[in-house]
Order: C-alpha cells, then structure tokens, then sequence
DNA sequence: TTGAAAGTGAGAATCACTATCATCTAGCCG
DNA sequence: CGGCTAGATGATAGTGATTCTCACTTTCAA
C-alpha cells in the first residue's frame, strides 16, 4: 500500500472536532474526543475524565485537559462563562453564541448576536473593541 | 406580630453602593465598602484584601469575599469573565455591560447591548432567554 | 440595656487547574 | 519491518482562588 501523504490542505480532524495541525492521534486523546463529539450538552474536564475513565482506567486528568484546552485553541470547544462551574461546550469554529439552559444544562449555537458595532463603539467611547463574549441563560424549548 | 420596620431604602445604601435589606454596617464591611467605591477599574478579592489589611491588620479574607458576594447579589458589582485573572469591577444596577480594557484594565460601562431579543430566540429556537453576559474587551481611549 | 441573629478571623478544606518529570509511543524515515 | 525522536502520557505535587467551619464578637431592634 502506498504511504498516504497528507495533502497540503488536509484538514486534521476527528469525527468533526478541529485539531491543531499535525496532532498526534494517541489512544488516550481518541478517548475524550470521542466523549466530545458525542455530546449534546455542557461539560466540564471532571464530567470527561470520570467517564473516559471508565474505558480507560488508567487515563489522566491532565490528559483530560490536555485535549479540551487543544480543542479549544482550535475552535471546537468553548468554555461557557457566567456559570456556577467552569463548563465547556463543544461547537464550531466561528463566531456565534450560545443558549444554555439554566434547567437541563442543554447548550444552542446561535449565530444571531448583536453586540455593539466596534464603529460605534469607537465613536461612543473612543475604545478599540476586539473581542467579546455573550451567553445566553434561560430555558429550552424542551424543558418549558 | 409585625415588627415596625425600616423603609425599604433607608440605609440600604453605603457610599452608592446598594446592599442588601438590613445588612448590618461593621468597621470591616467599611473598609472593604470604601476600597470598592472609590475604585475605578476592576479588582480582584484580594486586592481588596491586601489593600484592606493596611488599614484593618486583622481582617479576614473571607469577610472581603463576604462583602463582594454580597454586593454581587445585590447588583453592585459584577464579576468579569473572560479575563484570565478572577475579576470583579463595581456597577450600577441595572442592564448594561462592560468595556473591558486589555491593557490597563479600565472598565468603563455602557448601555449599548443588542443581544438577540427574547421575542426573536422564542421565534427561532422555543428558547425563553432570562439573562445574558456581556463584555467586550479591547483597548481604551486612553490606551490606544 | 440586652439577647438573638448576624458577622468575624483564622485556618483547614476544597476545587479547578497547572507544573514536573520519568517514561512511553505515534508517525516519519529508511 | 525496525529505529528514531518530538511529542504525549500518567502520577503526583503544587498553586491560587474560593468556601467552609466554628468559637467568639458585635450589631441593632425591642
């Protein structure tokens, strides 16, 4: 069998999840990405190692962290502010936000967002707008 | 067997800085009261600690996070996410968001908000939003 | 003035990471 | 194949922020 080259433009992912150009794809990393990729809702690192744990016994929380703080560097997972507890969620790179429900913790990307126009505020206040974070909290359409 | 009780907003109130009904005004409180309303930019607990102790040798670190809660719950002050550093900075009641600085750390507030109105994330997603977090980070006037 | 409730300080405990390091291995090369 | 090496791993110690606990003190309404 030939040796597959990797393309210039091959894009290193894993069931959807962007990963920083040539990772290595360890058993370990496979494990807690899959947790992700599966995932519906919010997380945190604790969720994720407890239970890839149960696959992999022997598998460390660094390793856990590892992996969420690669993806996040990526794009494909976010930590969610405002919460209780540090969560993350799993989403796609771009620009969007996120409906978390404050009932069953179920997390929506939404693109809408209006934040304030970096114009705007430029003229308002003179301040260099270059990043923002907006989460949304309330209830979904299946709790309510 | 009600007691006479003390208007809602006699003394509810300490330097501009709302607090919650019947909370009792201690020499400790009012060191940390003081820090935070004469503070412009946002701070950390201790911070506050630090700077409280030159003034109160004895005062606890928990009472400094006592008192921030406490100001928190009653919309007085507001903890930033975002940042790296665990960060709180004083606010007015009320919606508005904040214009966090990169590089000095100066918060200014503002009212400009334009997160997506509860009636379009009904329409959208079934989704009944309660609250939102946002802060926008950059550079401010006189840092840029 | 007084007593119950609220507040306090000190330090232990908890929580969410982060650093360290000896060891291991995925993926490239021949 | 098998060897090489940068990158990855697991165990565990360390860290920084916050919360808890509890004996003691203080505030303030009655």
């Amino acid at each position: 069998m030939t040796r597959p080259r990797r393309p210039p433009d091959d894009r290193d992912e894993y069931r959807g999840l962007r990963l920083p150009h040539r990772t290595r794809l360890t058993p370990q990393r496979r494990a807690v990405l899959d947790l992700i990729a599966d995932r519906e809702d919010s997380f945190t690192a604790v969720d994720l190692f407890q239970e890839a744990r149960r696959r992999k016994p022997k598998l460390g929380l660094a390793t856990v962290y590892r992996t969420v703080d690669m993806l996040r560097r990526s794009g494909s997972v976010r930590p969610l502010v405002g919460d209780a507890r540090p969560a993350y969620v799993r989403c796609e790179p771009g620009h969007h936000h996120h409906l978390v429900c404050l009932s069953c913790g179920a997390v929506e990307e939404t693109e809408l967002c209006g934040a304030p126009s970096p114009a705007e505020l430029r003229k308002r206040y003179g301040f260099r707008a270059e990043g923002h974070e907006l989460d949304i909290y309330g209830t979904c359409s299946r709790c309510s």
